[in-house]
DNA sequence: ATTCCTAGTGTTATAACATATCATATATTC
DNA sequence: GAATATATGATATGTTATAACACTAGGAAT
């Protein structure tokens, strides 16, 4: 998987369908390793391990599921197990809640720093994450007309992504 | 309460904290009234007095309140009896659902049609109700570009009304 | 009037999502 | 190695939402 950065307001784009998603999943856990590192956090092995069930898909995964494959290889995890492990996780922006699903996704880039902006395909449920200035900016302009101070932005795009219209059009 | 309608992109705005609020609440209710009527609608008693309990303020209020105030005038309700109103008014755009607090809101104008932009007051728990064109062209923009159709947004910002940005700065 | 149908509501149970609390273990620092 | 802080285990409970089936009232068809 190869990301584009720079200016691009796109964090992480669909992936297509056939893409090679252990290298995501690699790229994902490298990734977090460093920023840990780098902030002097400990990335144990639960959470670790959270992280990549998270990852198991480029769609948000509610938090029950993360458990019961957690507990392939921890028998006797509960519920506080997985919500502490993802709370750390949140914390350290290297995953995302999507407020609309009850759910969660890794984060495509947890080294910049981005409001959460989503595009979810509601067909294969992948989620393109966006840091689009147009739509902050024309949330702010908004905000600021009304006097109102902006502390959080949710925006959250159910819809059809291109590969699943192309495929539900086709047949 | 009075309504500014026509190219006004805000759907209902803050109200100020001392505002006469029975009037906001007869006005819903009674654009309720006429919205049913016009689409045949059964417009229950029971379905009235939900709507009425949204409206109780202008802040989301979860389900488990609303029922919680209905048992005062009928006392065996039970969820259902709740979530069974709250789906009828949702889809009859009667009231909102706010997905990044599980809760729900009046709407503020149900005749118009329109994609959900909330402004949320984390003090006073007040929603302003947008339906900001520049928001949605701005997502719609980066969509298209995606080939991502979109079917619905969900928009919902954080932060502090202008009235209690002023009483926290004023102390 | 009887039957049938439907929309609305009642009732009970349970699913799905999340947190509080206290105990235990492991790491870090001194 | 004692003290402290951090992480996890374990149990219980809180919060939000739906499934499933029963009952009722009111209109339509005969």
């Amino acid at each position: 998987m190869k990301k584009v950065k720079g200016d691009t307001q796109i964090i992480a784009p669909f992936q297509s369908h056939k893409h090679d998603h252990e290298q995501c999943v690699a790229d994902a856990l490298a990734a977090a390793e460093i920023c840990c590192k780098k902030e002097g956090l400990s990335f144990t092995p639960l959470r670790r391990l959270v992280l990549e069930l998270v990852w198991s898909s480029h769609g948000p995964i509610g938090a029950y599921d993360i458990l019961e494959k957690l507990r392939d290889s921890r028998r006797n995890a509960a519920p506080p197990t997985v919500y502490r492990a993802l709370d750390f996780l949140m914390e350290h922006r290297l995953i995302h809640r999507i407020e609309s699903l009850n759910a969660y996704v890794g984060c495509g880039d947890p080294e910049r720093h981005h409001g959460g902006q989503f595009l979810i395909c509601r067909d294969c449920h992948a989620v393109a994450e966006l840091d689009d200035k147009a739509i902050g900016r024309a949330v702010s302009r908004r905000a600021d007309a009304l006097g109102f101070d902006v502390q959080q932005q949710t925006v959250e795009v159910i819809g059809l992504c291109a590969e699943c219209t192309a495929e539900t059009s086709n047949g």
